[in-house]
DNA sequence: ATTGAATATGAAAACCATTATCAATAACGG
DNA sequence: CCGTTATTGATAATGGTTTTCATATTCAAT
């Protein structure tokens, strides 16, 4: 359909072929414009830049593609109460940080923190030790969200 | 279509009178439904437990209603990551106590807790101003769920 | 208790993000 | 280059939620 991509072998690569899957360009692509985004997109907003490059790659791919991502444990999936998921990069994929969100109820902005994360993390982890032993139930990850409204919000409500 | 329930003066009476809303017999119905479980009941959950004492009461008025109780603050709206919107009442409400979640991502079970909740509280509040300052952000509220796998999915996997 | 205006409801259809189907295509070891 | 098999794209289906609109109910004023 198209030829392979010219980039130099991606850091992806390994993590691929590793787990017996195939490197296709429509994942490659997903990757890379997960890769040059700050923002949290749709699956919509990833098929329309991958769109702009391949348009022959489908809603559907994108779809299965980020399933994989998530299973792979290379892109965390959020529900921010807008109807849609919203996609990211994992952390330590691409540098990205371990952070946590604020959503506004009223606009849907969402602003990624890293600020208070080290007091965070370490009250985390005790709860999740004791919520371990209390509940012997065995905590694999977390989701932290604050909402309200951002500083725009406060002034047009 | 039927008479009015024969209770005493709910204790809600006042909330949706105060709030220019009309105290209806599926309202009723939905609050009891609601104020009975401990449990994280769907739309249909309780449409159906409804439609055992009411059967002419439809989902559609169920979603109209639980919309309604969560823009009146009586309900708090949760997504655990099955595909369905989960209800209970807020706390303060029927002497409900502020609570978090364990949520298994293996048989969906869902655990309210309120150990450590004294010190995450804390630590919220300390966040929360913080993130105020930092980004002129006013927030509202939070959301804190810990994935992972209960007692019985740890030994069943 | 009756009335009437405004709110609330139910049945059905519409919505829309996500998934399933399935024939065609592309990736890659040999 | 070939053959096997994973992957893909177009399309249809799914299913929770929302919209529509005619009818019923609530409740304040009679
Ligand atoms: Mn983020
Ligand atoms: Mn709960
Ligand atoms: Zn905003
Ligand atoms: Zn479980």
């Amino acid at each position: 359909m198209f030829n392979r991509m010219q980039n130099q072998i991606p850091w992806w690569h390994g993590r691929f072929r590793g787990g017996g899957y195939r490197l296709t360009v429509a994942r490659q692509a997903i990757l890379n414009v997960l890769g040059k985004s700050d923002k949290h997109l749709s699956a919509e907003d990833i098929y329309l830049a991958v769109h702009k490059v391949y348009p022959a790659i489908g809603l559907t791919t994108v779809y299965r593609t980020l399933e994989l991502l998530v299973q792979m444990k290379m892109v965390f999936k959020f529900d921010f109460g807008d109807k849609r998921a919203r996609y990211e990069l994992a952390e330590g994929v691409q540098g990205t940080k371990h952070h946590h969100h604020l959503v506004c109820s009223a606009c849907g902005r969402i602003i990624n923190y890293t600020d208070f994360i080290d007091k965070e993390i370490e009250l985390l982890n005790q709860t999740e030790k004791g919520l371990q032993e209390k509940f012997n139930f065995k905590i694999t990850n977390h989701i932290i969200q604050f909402y309200g409204l951002c500083d725009k919000c406060q002034k047009n409500g």
